[in-house]
This record gives structure tokens, C-alpha cells and sequence, in this order.
DNA sequence: GACATTTACTAAATCGCTTTTTTAAAGATT
DNA sequence: AATCTTTAAAAAAGCGATTTAGTAAATGTC
């Protein structure tokens, strides 16, 4: 069903019909009668507009482009829940595409979103540095790119909640590990890291630091970093793992070499998955609120694509929360050897 | 910039423009000067067809809707990986919409997804009873709707491998979790389960049957089930859960009971999904191709929208796998006391 | 009763492309 | 030389809306 057959089954013209559906201060001098005859038809024959017709004219599409590393990755799809929530109920729809970590496709997706005529786009977890035609918001974006407002954890107050309560639980010798060159947590999460270690009288011993190398959605890469952290044998009574995932990971190679979690080993993760809470034991984990990043990205992101004009802060912070559950314990005490405690 | 710009500046009609462009075939007396000048020109000024005005005239859009019970769930995240792999590569992008188990919503999303001119729709873990005027295909769906194609699991083989298993290890008295009502494997895979247990000669205790309550993509639900199943006292030696992460809270249920995982009791999950594999003890479970299962669904929808007379069959089975891992063991010996073994 | 204003609409231009139909010139054929 | 074909392109008709500028009739004002 067509506006024009609609007009002309009403005995109206295309555009009478059109001000009057979409409301147009111009149809105000339109009676009521008239207006209700148009409702009632268009109604009748379940009268919609033409999408593309639409958006050729008004030059908006009502969807925008998401661009994550991977869909079926827990963090991603914790984030698209939010975003999703509000698109939604706003009447957006959203393009998902996961570029994998590839350089190209890191440019090429948000291109081919632009040739589709999104009015706007969301990063995840994604180095960005484009300045492009239509708003951008990130989650977990660290470049300051102008016009790009980026959605971040508080990094600071994360690495504080997790360290002190380390250290008040009397750990000293903490392991750590680093995010993959890749990831953009990375950078600043260790930097906050290194400052609160510092401000709480921390030492850092760079022999307890690993990272995350290779791109797999698996615990596989924390099992790898920690058995690496594990050969020179230097010990260590606590490990800050860089998410729930690899913290899983850690945990198996931690058992594997005889040590138990949390008594010889305490681990804490980051993130609070779903599957966090039903880990055996439990794991403890400084929490971000993901769904509430998305929700927050897709909010900002319609009220710049919206108000043009409006002036709004390129960083909005959203603050962590420490989940202690199960894998976190008092150090244990006595002279460590060969990287076990005696006791 | 646009075509009528292009055509301005080669001093050549839009049309002509148009023809050498999409490689007409009307095009063929173009002499190749002029379609190189073409060429050149609208490398230069980077070109792109609007989308809008070429969908609206071509009424093609190439986008097709995926709806989902959940976006984070790992499930449906797992299927729309393959989906996405297949449709991008094929220069289609598709929307995403949660309906989250809500009647209401598993229909207004396929009838806004025909609003923005999907060429098609893919229905994962979705109850489906549409009669659209697209190409649709579901994944895990079990109605036989006309024109749609089920991709769909082998569950009479998945019952085997899962039964065999448990069966072969000494287990006769078995537990099983069936799915929530709304879940479209619920139905399917219980009947397999009833008929691979009458041909291996298991008897199923209608006491030892639970199932899952309520909408969380949380193990809390198994935790509940189980729960229930163990409140009777009725022994059994193993669990045959409906997913992986329903699987992870009876495990946790279990252990609460006083049961050790697998010595007391075996639980086998289904999915498996990434963490099945570094729980601890790493979860036994039948592993469906989720992602192999969501490349097919692409690959049959895109196939049904380009050759819509193709014959194509409305069933694609996949065939599941069983991993075996850590939480299946041979069976106890003596006789069950109180629901715990005496040994 | 002349003029201004309001009311109730419509005509027509666009948005940017695709595609069928035409046209006009050049080349080939009889 | 007249006719037929081929070549190289352009004209024009949509696709289905939105929106500005306009118009004719009815009503109001002095």
C-alpha cells in the first residue's frame, strides 16, 4: 500500500495525507473529521511508509552501525544488550558487524556502514582514530578523538578496589596480567594499576607481570600467560587476572601446578560475566556494569545524532563495583619456597 | 556524491553513468575509453551509489533481520557469529532484535523488520508460526511452516551419544533437566531422550525428572532445578542437563548437596559452549555447531532470496558431538543410601 | 462591499538511482 | 542511393515518500 493509493482512495492528494500522518504543524488547519478519515484508512490498510522512499527524502535512516571485535564474545554481547535495549525503544535498528582484531576491517566496516547511511556509530572495545561525517560514541575507547564521545570505567577506582582488597586480605607478592596489545583496556588499566600499586605501597615485581598474547575468545590465553608466570617459579601469593576469561584460564594452571585457589593462590578477575558467579569456587571479580555502557553509548549517541548543537562531555565514566566471592582468601603466611608457601 | 554530479562532470547522462557502473549488459556498445573515463572519475570522487535510492527503486536491500531470544546469551551470540560471517562476506548486513521471550515482541520484530525491507529473516531459538512474505529460516526451530527452512540439530543422535555414554559407564539411574516450556529444543529433544532410552532399555524415573523455570541466561536456574530434583532424596548416579550453563548451577547444587562432581554424580551439559571447556572439572556435553548451524542459515536464506525457485528442502540437519571431559565417571557401586552412595 | 485573513487543500519539485525506450549518427548491405 | 544494422548515448519514466509554495473558497474586519 502506497501513500499515492491511499490518497487517491481517500480522494485526497499524496500530500495532504502525508502532512496529516506525520503530523505536520501544516496539517493543523486540517478539521478533525478529515483527519480521523485519513487514521481510520491508513489503519485499514495497515498503511506504512516506504522506508527507503523515506530516508531517500529525509536524508535519515534510523539505524546505526555497531562495530565490535567479535558478536559472540561475552563483553561484546553484554554491551549490544544495552545498546539494544535503547535503540529500540527509541525506534533505531543497529548493523553489527566484528571486525576480529583485523586492521582492515577496522577501517573498511565503519566505511560501509557510512554507504549505507547510518546516523551514527558505536566502537566496542575498539582503537579508534576516524573522524567521520556522523556522531561517534565508543565503549572502552581511549583516543580523544573530537566529537567522539567515549564511555569509560573508572580505571582508577577499579584498580583501586581490586588491590586494596589484596592487600588488606595481607598479599604482597601480586601477580599481574596484561591485556593484549590490542585490546584498548589494556593501556589504561595498567597505568592505573602502576599508580595505585604505587599510592598503597605496593611494589611491582616485573617478573610477576604477563600478558595476554593472541586473539581467542577462551580461557586458553590466561591458562598459557599464568603457566609462563609460573615457570621461573617466583612467588607470588595473588594474581590480578585481566578479565573473568583468562582469570578461568589462570585458575586451571594454577591447580595444574598443585596450587590451590583461593589457599595458595588468591585470583580475582575482571568484568563479572554471567558464568563468573558459577565458577567453582566462585570468582571474584571487579565488576563493570556493560549492559549499562551500552544503554549509556546508545543514549548519548541518539542525543547527538538528534541535537547537533548540544553540547555534551567527550567522556562519560561509569564506576566499577568489587564482587568478592570465592577466590580471593587471606595470604597465606610463612617464607614462600620454590614459589609454594610452607605452612 | 551523486550520480547526476558524475555524470555533470564526465559531461555524460546519468544514465550512461548508471549502465557501465553495475556492468549492464547494455553497456556492451560503450566503447572501453569511455567506461575507463567512467572508471576513473568515480574512483576519484570516491562514488558510491546512495543505498536508499537504489533500494528503493531496485526493492532490494540486502539486509535481513536475525531475531534472538537474547543478544549476550551465548547461545544465540554463538549463531549469530556463523551468520555473520557468511552474510558480510556476501555483502549483505543484517539488524539484530532481543524479543526476550515476550509474545508481543516475536511479533512486532519480524513485522518491523518487513517495515525496513529485510530481503529476509533468520529466527534463532524462536517459537515460529509466520507465514511471511520474505524468505525465512530458522535456526532450532521446529515448526513446519511452509517455505521456511528448519536448520535443526540431530537430537535423536545427540540422545545416543549422551545415553551411550552414561549408559556404558554403569549409569542406570539417570536425572534429566528438561528446557523451559518456551524453549524451541525443550519438546525434540525430550522425546529423543524418552526414545533412545526405551531402545537402550533405560527406565526413566518420572521422579528424577526436573525442569528449568523462569527467563535468565544465568546457571541459577539449573542451581533451582536441581535443587528440587535433590529434595526427595530419590538417588541417582548421573545428570543429564539441558545446557551447559544449566549445567554449571546443578553442579553447584551438587556439591552443596554433599555430592562430589563426577565421583558421586556425572552431569552432562549440551552446547558446549566456550567455558564449558575450563570449568573445574571440565564439563562433559554434547556439542552442537552453533556457529556452523548459523553460517548454514545465512547461507540457505541467501540461496532462497537470489534463486527463490531452487527446491530446497525445509530441513538441514546438523549432527551434534559428544566432549567428553571431567564431570562424567563411571557409575558408583552399592546401594544408595538417602540419595548418597555408601562405599 | 472591499480587503485581509484563515481554512482546507493541492501541485510540483525533490531525494538519487535504475532501466526501458528512443534517437541519431555511422557503417554495412543490397 | 536507399535501406538495414550497429554503435553510442540520452530521454524519460518510475521507485514512494516529504515539503515548500501556492490557490481557491470561506470567513472576518472595517
Amino acid at each position: 500500500m502506497s501513500l499515492k493509493k491511499l490518497a487517491e482512495h481517500l480522494d485526497l492528494s499524496p500530500a495532504t495525507v502525508s502532512l496529516v500522518i506525520n503530523r505536520s504543524s501544516v496539517a493543523d488547519s486540517i478539521p478533525q473529521e478529515t483527519k480521523d478519515r485519513i487514521f481510520a484508512a491508513a489503519r485499514k490498510f495497515k498503511y506504512r511508509a516506504n522506508f527507503f522512499a523515506r530516508s531517500l527524502r529525509t536524508q535519515r535512516s534510523f539505524t546505526v552501525g555497531v562495530i565490535v571485535p567479535e558478536v559472540s564474545d561475552g563483553y561484546s554481547a553484554s554491551v549490544m544488550s544495552g545498546v539494544e535495549d535503547y535503540l529500540l525503544q527509541e525506534g533505531y535498528f543497529y548493523f553489527v558487524a566484528s571486525h576480529r582484531h583485523r586492521a582492515d576491517l577496522i577501517d573498511e566496516y565503519p566505511r560501509m556502514f557510512l554507504e549505507r547511511s547510518v546516523d551514527g556509530l558505536i566502537a566496542v572495545d575498539t582503537p579508534w582514530h576516524l573522524n567521520l561525517s556522523v556522531p561517534v560514541v565508543t565503549v572502552s575507547g581511549h583516543n580523544e578523538v573530537k566529537g567522539v564521545t567515549n564511555i569509560v570505567l573508572n580505571h582508577r577506582r577499579a584498580a583501586e578496589l581490586a588491590l586494596k582488597h589484596l592487600f588488606h586480605l595481607g598479599h604482597r607478592r601480586i601477580a599481574f596480567m596484561k591485556g593484549q596489545e590490542f585490546s584498548s583496556d589494556t593501556q589504561v588499566r595498567w597505568s592505573n594499576i602502576e599508580r595505585v600499586a604505587e599510592q598503597i605501597g605496593l611494589k611491582i615485581n616485573p617478573r610477576l607481570v604477563t600478558q595476554l598474547q593472541g586473539d581467542s575468545p577462551s580461557p586458553q590465553l590466561g591458562y598459557i600467560a599464568t603457566k609462563i608466570l609460573l615457570a621461573p617459579r617466583t612467588p607470588f601469593s595473588a594474581l590480578f587476572a585481566f578479565n573473568d576469561i583468562s582469570a578461568m584460564g589462570a585458575i586451571r594452571a594454577l591447580r595444574e601446578a598443585g596450587r590451590q585457589v583461593p589457599e595458595d593462590v588468591s585470583v580475582i578477575g575482571f568484568d563479572d560475566i554471567q558464568s563468573a558467579a558459577f565458577q567453582n569456587p566462585g570468582l571474584t571479580t571487579v565488576r563493570q556494569p556493560l549492559r549499562e555502557m551500552g544503554r549509556a553509548a546508545a543514549e548519548i549517541l541518539l542525543k547527538r545524532i538528534n541535537r547537533p548543537g548540544s553540547e555534551l562531555r567527550d567522556q562519560h565514566i561509569v564506576e566499577p563495583e568489587l564482587v568478592i566471592r570465592e577466590t580471593t582468601h587471606p595470604a597465606p603466611t610463612g617464607t614462600p619456597v620454590a614459589g609454594k608457601w610452607r605452612t
